[in-house]
DNA sequence: GCGACAG
DNA sequence: ATCTTGTCGC
């Protein structure tokens, strides 16, 4: 797979101020509204979804295809970041790649991209096959200028992508997150104003509960996810819960972290 | 000046 | 993200 659009490639050697303002281009050119090329339906792996689904329309009763979901994680081994990408379509994986490059910049909250986007950029020129949906670990359209990881990759390639982060960026819960929250409850995660590039009070994200102990002790964060490009805020939870399988993240991010843990192990070994 | 801040 | 043993709870 190679960049839609060259001109995004994220360059680490770029200055502060100008790495902010190729975000508010990428913003600009991010479509936050559906425009996925399947039914976010499709992603249920359990054969019975299907068939209590809408017809077809072909006079078959066969469920639509499952889409490729390819899940996108990094690991580091000191200043190299290794990045895993492991495609499936529905419960069968059908291609792993990893790529480790030499970081160039530390982690500065809002250019993250800068930091990874050359190892991502690296694993995903290795797919030979094109996702339909990306999901990415960290934020799209939750970050001060709507332009996070998710958003920077999604547009970069032109492909449907989500951003699943584990803590929130900016923005503000439009309910409280105290307590205990059950499994497939959605808060909406409103713009604030760090959001520079949105009107205050807009839908950016939610925070989606996709795990929950039954014991009153303990209780789960639930995670923040968002549109990273050619998805509207209000589709991305349900994406997420439906590739999520009994686990706190969605089953693509889970094995692309897998890989990344076993091919950072390599590298260190090489490095040794 | 102070606080906040994905991975 | 990463460094890490034990430990609490299902």
């Amino acid at each position: 797979m190679e960049p839609a659009r060259p001109e995004f490639v994220p360059d680490p050697a770029l200055s502060r101020g100008e790495m902010e303002s190729l975000q508010r281009e990428i913003a600009a050119e991010a479509t936050f509204a559906d425009d996925l090329g399947f039914d976010p339906a499709a992603l249920r792996s359990d054969p019975e979804q299907h068939r209590l689904g809408e017809d077809v329309g072909d006079g078959s009763d066969s469920a639509p295809a499952q889409p490729l979901v390819a899940g996108v994680d990094q690991a580091f081994v000191d200043d190299v970041a290794v990045s895993a990408v492991v495609v499936s379509r529905g419960d069968e994986v059908v291609e792993r790649v990893h790529a480790a490059v030499e970081t160039e910049i530390p982690y500065i909250p809002g250019l993250l991209s800068f930091r990874e986007g050359g190892a991502i950029l690296a694993a995903l020129g290795e797919l030979r096959r094109t996702p339909d949906l990306l999901v990415v670990d960290g934020s799209g359209r939750i970050h001060f200028r709507e332009a996070g990881l998710a958003t920077h990759v999604g547009v970069l390639f032109d492909v449907p992508a989500i951003g699943v982060a584990k803590s929130l960026l900016c923005g503000r819960p439009r309910e409280s997150l105290d307590g205990k929250l059950s499994v497939g409850t959605t808060v909406g995660i409103e713009a604030d104003d760090s959001v520079e590039t949105a009107t205050p009070g807009a839908l950016i994200g939610h925070a989606v509960q996709t795990r929950q102990y039954d014991s009153p002790k303990r209780h789960v964060n639930p995670l923040y996810v968002s549109p990273g490009h050619r998805v509207g805020a209000e589709t991305v939870p349900e994406l997420v819960l439906a590739t999520t399988a009994g686990y706190k993240l969605p089953e693509p991010t889970r094995l692309a972290d897998s890989d990344a843990d076993e091919a950072k192990a390599a590298v260190r070994d090489d490095r040794a």
